[in-house]
DNA sequence: TATTGTTTTGAGAGCGCTCTCAAGTAGGAT
DNA sequence: ATCCTACTTGAGAGCGCTCTCAAAACAATA
């Protein structure tokens, strides 16, 4: 039989009041009181229902996480998991609970989303989604739930997001490129979603920066999967790249697999760097140079801000940039 | 403001529970009524709350998947992923919530695991845990909990669970290199969990019966890991096996790179099989020769079976076994 | 028309908690 | 001893829903 805070004050001689003063930690009670209470709590096991104090509070205590179903083909990318992990993680410290919304299609995710979003089971949500007009953010905004993006947003003035530093990861990678001496600098993006685009940006301002002309017929797109790199390489290929910026390890991988495939060798002759640093680019052949983002931190930066949202959703939207750097393996040359 | 069944049944001139009645789809509600409510709440889009449904009825339509933190270290090999997207799925089918509990430590596991499953916000539980003596089973069961379990677990008899025919997948494994022609067979097994054991009574089992003996220093082990794979392998090098059952395809990608940097091609000097076809055995180079495990729908199905549990939780314990299928591909020898 | 049965509806209690309000109790100052 | 200010506690309302019970309305039967 459930216990309730009803019998355990029962079981103390003090009323329900009480009980759930010494659970919350309310100051002004007396230390034998709360003593008893609290061994009564113990030696019983008693736990409160999250549910009716959930709805007698007005908050769960429990956030979604949102993952598209246009990213979700893309769940054999190692990049979703490890930020899920990192939103777990900071859940249980903060003592949230993370529900989990993936959807397989648009139309699952027409239907569930705004049933979840407004049954006021959540107290937040944090949405993965950094394609470009997303449906979900409009929807979420009008309704004034509190959320906060992973990626940077189409209307960053508006939403509250946490994202990398993708502009400067571009420039740094392609400069890297071209430190080491490569000048025919290939790209394979993707297209989209705002992290490509500015890597894309980075790209070219880097290219700009050094006098290298923009070639757009050295701009291949994918789609974050490994076989669309390997599409997109072999795409390239014809074009004669000497170095590859390429915008996930995960395609990468599949890059590299086109140029070997085609009788080539990484870096020899033509030279790759990647994006993520996810444990993939270090078992790569060669190990992937690349450009590291903090995915776990992410994750726990956006449930922070989440919270911090949810306590106060009046403040002006905010965001969270967090820092790049790059990881020199073997698929360079070196300087 | 937010919209209440009482202001609802204002607005159409009915009373509370008659709206209720309409939302729940009770039967003897004259039609006109009907109607009249339901386009009240289609114009004021309101929503039930969930959390005071919950409350009233006693089940909260959320359940929880746990996977503890042994495995979280191995959230690298997609078949958790897959899992995952696989209960999603069914949940979203069934109008289920799914609340993701992923433990980092041991520590962290046994605060919340507690905490979250008796706060009765949960209808049910998946847990994905066939290592051998997990603490949460036992807890679980003396609490009442309705779960199922993913893997064979330790005391069959007493939990519901959703498996694979794992015996039969080692034999068959085996049994396919015996079949081509190998005898000197080696196998990357993983202790300690109740698949790897499944599997090695199966590799044995096929040994056996074609007359070949058991060589222990013929086992290695690994922790589903590619690292832990390419390690397993390396050691194994030394004993010269000419084919190798791996447990799992993340893994045997490990073994088949330990195998190219010892010199030595798959499969012309050592065949490898692996176990799951996840997407980087077709990817693989050779592509691999694997057993076909049904990942997604070993997590579809084990939201039914938790839901027709959570429905009655007074029946004996259920299971569900699913198929395995042989997948021949490039890294054993033909026939 | 009286009677019985069925359909349709509302009132009310209750789920287990939080939170406000006011009452009771002590300790110190006057 | 009296008053004032804490501190400490309990009573009660209320969160938004479900569900039981009985009343009202209607139809069918005698």
């Amino acid at each position: 039989m459930r216990l309730t805070l009803e019998k355990i004050g029962e079981l103390a001689g003090v009323s329900r009041s009480t009980v759930s003063r010494v659970i919350n930690n309310y100051p002004h009670i007396r230390p034998e009181v709360r003593e008893k209470v609290l061994s009564v709590i113990k030696e019983t096991g008693y736990q409160p229902n999250l549910i009716a104090r959930s709805l007698a509070a007005n908050e769960s205590k429990v956030i979604g996480l949102v993952i598209p179903s246009i990213i979700n083909a893309v769940f054999t990318d190692p990049y979703y998991p490890k930020l899920t992990q990192g939103i777990a993680q900071a859940c249980n410290e903060l003592g949230y609970t993370l529900t989990l919304m993936l959807f397989h299609s648009p139309e699952e995710e027409r239907q569930n989303a705004r049933r979840i979003i407004n049954m006021s089971l959540l107290d937040g949500i944090i949405i993965t989604a950094d394609i470009l007009y997303d449906p979900i953010v409009p929807e979420l905004l009008e309704n004034g739930v509190s959320f906060v993006q992973v990626g940077r947003p189409q209307e960053p003035e508006k939403v509250n997001y946490v994202d990398t530093e993708n502009v400067y990861g571009g420039e740094l990678a392609t400069e890297h490129l071209i430190k080491v001496g490569y000048r025919r600098i290939a790209q394979i993006a993707t297209a989209k979603n705002t992290a490509g685009i500015d890597r894309d940006t980075g790209y070219r301002k880097a290219l700009d920066k050094h006098g290298i002309d923009y070639d757009s017929s050295l701009t291949t797109y994918g789609d974050f999967s490994r076989e669309s790199g390997y599409k997109a390489m072999t795409e390239l290929l014809v074009h004669q790249p000497e170095a590859v910026f390429v915008h996930s390890d995960t395609m990468a991988l599949g890059a590299i697999q086109a140029i070997r495939e085609a009788g080539l060798s990484v870096p020899d002759d033509i030279a790759i760097i990647g994006f993520d640093d996810l444990p993939p680019a270090l078992l790569a052949e060669p190990p992937l140079t690349t450009i590291r983002q903090p995915i776990h931190q992410t994750g726990m930066m956006a449930v922070e801000l989440l919270i911090d949202i949810i306590k106060d959703n009046s403040q002006p939207p905010k965001s969270r940039i967090l820092p790049l750097e790059l990881v020199i393996r073997g698929s360079c040359r070196d300087a």
